[in-house]
DNA sequence: TGCCAGGCGGGGT
DNA sequence: ACCCCGCATGGC
């Protein structure tokens, strides 16, 4: 029997531009994440477990810390992570602007106005979630990074909400785990993996250790340090982009992509590759490409995507 | 069943 | 600067 964290803060926040609770809290959420009100953040701090809790509240937004601890160091990390995370203090005004007459993006410039990424509290986080994308469709990657939470991170309850939240393992759980993390269908990204925590650990930089390239480190990068300029390119943007902005049913070049971002989107071509998986639900290519030619895209279809993971027990 | 699927690095040319 | 292959996994 485990017992739930106790209620230790609460305080009110209040976005300082443009933004949508609902769909930042839905984006890339999973089942733990999210609950359709409230986005829940759990983190682990000097070995003590604690879970913030945010949801609309009139004007504002209410935070709610659930923790192990009360100590203040405690609440001021809880406070900066879910800020982090959610992104109340970003301004993309500019970018809503821009995409406003792009051809794929326009929803984000409205309807979806608003949206902003989730982010993840840190590299570790950022690079493991990056490393299970890679040669994997949505659905699989993302179902090792459930399973890697759901396996080896410990497991959270708040009482109040019935709400049951699997944390993100640690850097040191996994090196002790070892090859062992395989049980989570990550195949042959367990070394990777490995060698991330190992580089976390020792200090060195994760983003160099062998496994980790230049979609990955980019991919990385964007969700957990908010770094919007390159342009991560994997084999669906290089036919997704040709065919939706050039009509070109070809494979364009690593290079020729991170061009034609560079020059569309400018500082933003990192944030435009996300968006661009939300409003075309991430579908895989072939099928992605047949509905581009009928002029119809389904930003929340009835099925795991960006922006409607949190509803699935994958 | 035998293929892939939002990568990667190593080894060829 | 390219091309090509193997690498685990699970779904179609």
């Amino acid at each position: 029997m485990k017992f739930g964290l106790k209620f230790v803060y609460d305080t009110k926040v209040r976005p300082r531009y443009e933004y949508s609770f609902k769909l930042t809290s839905m984006f890339y959420a999973t089942q733990w994440d999210f609950d359709g009100r409230r986005s829940y953040i759990p983190f682990e701090y000097e070995g003590k477990l604690s879970c913030v809790v945010i949801r609309e509240f009139h004007e504002d937004l209410k935070l709610e810390i659930f923790s192990e601890s009360s100590e203040s160091i405690l609440i001021e990390k809880a406070l900066k992570i879910a800020s982090h995370v959610m992104g109340f203090d970003e301004d993309l005004s500019e970018f809503y602007e821009l995409v406003l007459n792009d051809k794929i993006l326009w929803p984000i410039g409205w309807p979806l106005r608003g949206i902003h990424l989730r982010a993840v509290p840190g590299v570790w986080e950022g690079l493991v979630i990056s490393i299970c994308q890679q040669n994997a469709s949505f659905s699989q990657g993302w179902r090792m990074v459930i399973n890697f939470r759901k396996l080896f991170g410990k497991r959270i309850f708040i009482q109040e909400y019935k709400h049951e939240c699997y944390a993100f393992p640690s850097p040191r759980t996994i090196i002790n785990l070892g090859r062992n993390i395989t049980s989570a269908g990550v195949g042959y990204r367990y070394k990777t993996i490995l060698n991330v925590a190992k580089a976390i650990l020792s200090d060195e930089d994760p983003f160099t250790v062998k496994g980790v390239g230049e979609y990955t480190r980019r991919v990385s990068k964007i969700i957990s340090l908010r770094d919007y300029s390159k342009m991560p390119v994997d084999k669906w943007f290089r036919k997704l982009i040709p065919f939706a902005y050039a009509g070109a049913r070809e494979e364009w070049s690593t290079r020729r992509i991170e061009e034609f971002a560079e020059k569309k989107w400018g500082k933003w071509a990192g944030l435009s590759a996300i968006m661009l998986t939300a409003i075309t639900a991430a579908e895989p290519i072939s099928s992605l490409l047949r509905k581009l030619e009928r002029g119809f895209l389904t930003p929340i279809p009835a099925k795991p995507s960006p922006l409607t993971l949190w509803r699935y027990k994958i």
